[in-house]
RNA sequence: GGCGCCAUCGUCUAGUGGCCUAGGACACAGGGCUUUCAUCCCUGUAAUCGAGGGUUCGAAUCCCUCUGGCGUCACCA
């Protein structure tokens, strides 16, 4: 059976780069029907970030992305990490020096496995590895030595990381092979570079999750796009769920090469879940949470035509965020004067022409009448009518609002 | 610098010796639909497959060299 696990450590919020880490190996134990598990590596005193073990978890429950069993906290295990390194010091493979203890790798010894990502052989000479310190001072493990007794322990099958492991990983195998412990396969995805080329990281100003989430992106879209970065289904496939990515998902399809991050696509993909998740009807529910604090907004979305207004927003909207100004009808000018006296004469002409209840049908043959007997082109009428430039159609927001609303905007100022 | 990984349109990528005068998507440009803006549809611009050598009847695909990019070289992960 797969077993997999997302080894985070709590030092700060979680990037893009974690996330796909956290994504592949949940894709991985999906596709197989194993197991993915969650480890926090809290083995550093020194940039552990209180709120991060919490963040962690949020951002992978936002996701969807859910983990088999108890939480495993490295921090709690210490005393199984210490047995270990004096069974290390005891056959003299670790030895102490300043306070910590080291192990260094076998200068002629050849340490080689075969990544599953591209199906490569990479091999490290022993004197090319530097002495590594197993233990240190505060009696707390390295990443080194707590990685691989806790894969072990959890008995994980595959260990997917980022590249900026492949240099460590002679180590680790060095590790399995003294501590007689099996290892696992191994799967190095390439690391996500910004957009400047350089290492997508918290150093360089990667955004966090939340970031995307709260300038609204759907977490269906994230996952979507992050899955795309360093992957292809085989297929000239861009949108696809979280279902579908776990029935097509194969590791062998995943990119050698560093992609860049760019958000441009990502907006594009945000799009086109927002009006699946609308087809699906749950776009209003969506709408509800990202807009929990803004009265306003929620008013709309919770009124009588509250669903039809989401409809009418859902094909213009790229982000979350813009329904705000979708649904916003506050003036952004003033009328001209000659505008003015157009907007009095198309009231006139509305009201003349149409009954009292207006048909949308009725109403676009009318204001077409207007444009060509008045030389008005549409675009001017429709900021006569809506008070906008552009935004949702006249005929849907006369199904919304009905004519009150055309003629408050016709009357203004 | 040592060691390691990588290299197809601006970006994400398809491509594993002939189907490739290189396909799709985003972005960009133009057009259609709709007399707003979007959505949707169509068309176009865009890679001499990093460079140079081989191997082969034939190479983006295999080999070598070079160049470039990235990673790593902490009692951080």
């Amino acid at each position: 059976m797969v077993k997999v696990r997302f080894a985070p450590s709590p030092t700060g919020y979680m990037h893009i780069g974690g996330v796909r880490t956290a994504l592949f190996n949940y894709l991985l134990a999906y596709k197989n029907k194993g197991e993915f598990y969650l480890r926090i590596e809290d083995t550093d005193q020194k940039r552990l970030v209180k709120e991060s073990e919490e963040i962690i978890y949020k951002t992978l429950e936002w996701l969807g992305l859910k983990w088999e069993g108890d939480v495993v906290r490295q921090s709690e295990r210490l005393d199984l990490y210490k047995k270990y390194t004096q069974e290390l010091l005891d056959k003299k493979i670790a030895h102490k020096k300043e306070g910590a203890v080291w192990v260094k790798l076998p200068e002629e010894k050849e340490f080689t496995w075969t990544d599953l990502v591209g199906s490569k052989k990479i091999s490290f000479k022993g004197k090319d590895v530097d002495e590594f310190v197993i233990l240190k001072s505060d009696g707390f493990p390295t990443y080194h030595l707590a990685n691989v007794i806790d894969d072990s322990a959890m008995k994980i099958t595959h260990v997917l990381r980022g590249e900026e492991w492949i240099s460590s990983t002679p180590k680790h195998i060095y590790l399995y092979e003294v501590l007689g412990l099996k290892q696992p396969e191994f799967a190095h995805l390439p690391v996500i570079l910004g957009p400047d080329h350089a290492k997508l990281s918290k150093r360089h100003g990667a955004k966090s999750v939340f970031d995307y989430r709260d300038e609204g992106f759907v977490k269906e879209s994230i996952l979507n796009f992050i899955a795309l970065l360093g992957w292809n289904p085989g297929e000239d496939r861009e949108q696809m769920s979280m279902d579908e990515m776990i029935d097509l998902f194969d590791i062998k399809d995943i990119n050698t090469a560093n992609p860049i991050f760019d958000t441009k696509k990502m907006e594009w993909l945000n799009g086109v879940w927002i009006r699946t998740l609308n087809e699906e009807k749950k776009l209003k529910d969506r709408l509800e949470e990202f807009y929990k604090n803004e009265k306003d907004v929620l008013s709309k979305l919770n009124a009588e035509k509250g669903c039809d207004l989401v409809n009418a927003a859902a094909s213009r909207m790229r982000k979350l965020s813009d329904f705000k100004s979708l649904i916003d009808f506050k003036y952004n000018r003033k009328l001209t004067k000659e505008e003015k006296e157009n907007a009095k004469t198309l009231l006139e002409f509305l009201n003349t022409k149409l009954g009292n209840d207006w048909d949308s049908d009725e109403l676009l043959l009318v204001i077409k009448e207007f444009s060509k007997n008045y030389a008005v082109n549409f675009k001017n009428i429709f900021f006569l009518l809506t008070g906008k430039e552009q935004g949702i159609g006249i005929l849907e927001l006369n199904e919304i609002f009905g004519k009150e609303f055309f003629i408050g905007n016709l009357k203004r100022e």
